[in-house]
DNA sequence: TAAGAGTACGACAGCATGTCGTACGCGTCA
DNA sequence: TGACGCGTACGACATGCTGTCGTACTCTTA
């Protein structure tokens, strides 16, 4: 899965917001509020490289097509989080964390956070599924 | 600080992996192992490059000069984080870090060092430096 | 001073991105 | 039925970044 650019994280944006499919006259009004003629093929062109590039999914049985994401907000950061691993810490999260910790970049409330998120998959293991 | 891109983060893993200061000609040997006479400016224009970006120092006070890095490889990953978290998740690296447990691409043993620094950055927090 | 090694940087091709214009399809309504 | 409006499909272009190379200049040293 690649990156996403600005105009085409817009886009995603809305669609994940909007908790709806939506259609392109839907996202270029919010995309752009002083909604030109012109920026008509812009919007469907982004949404066209969006569609090749599998991040949404266009329902073409109606004439005016509707849009929702095939992937979700969560799966997009997760993904791009590992691919961060990937290139800067031989594939481990650790580091990552460890640095913005460290330089108190993560608050204590997001610290507790992600520690009940560890505890919780902890137990699952426990109870559960452990290999 | 931007984002580095391919040829520009080997050249900082090779200083990052070094642990002391490199010679151009080191890179490119390096860099280019069958180094022939254009990679040559090649290196240069890469290291000046990350020179203008502020992610390495160099020496000028020789004729030959050395390059260091500025940025640590956790200072960039950290960063890279944030940054990520900032555009996708309003800052937070929780969700982040959610998806990656639930969908189990990180491995207990990740799990367990994470789990370690948070502890022991809530144990300083404890006996002294909180604000 | 001539040669060799290194630095500085202009120039270029390739690629992704954002933008626009235009051709075409389809339904609606006078 | 024909014109019009709205929507889709996509070619085309300017821009910016990257990686690459060539070339001019500098410095040291024999």
């Amino acid at each position: 899965m690649s990156a996403l650019a600005n105009a085409e994280l817009a886009v995603m944006n809305l669609l994940w917001e909007s908790g709806d499919r939506m259609t392109a006259r839907d996202i270029r009004e919010q995309l752009y509020p002083d909604s030109t003629k012109a920026q008509h093929g812009t919007v469907q062109r982004l949404l066209q490289r969006l569609e090749e590039k599998g991040f949404l999914e266009r329902d073409r049985s109606i004439a005016v097509h509707f849009f929702q994401p095939l992937v979700s907000r969560e799966a997009y950061a997760g993904q791009q989080l590992e691919s961060l691993a990937d290139k800067l810490t031989a594939g481990s999260v650790a580091p990552l964390i460890t640095h913005l910790v460290e330089h108190q970049r993560i608050s204590a409330d997001e610290i507790q956070r992600i520690r009940s998120i560890l505890d919780s998959h902890a137990a699952a293991e426990d109870s559960g599924g452990a290999s």
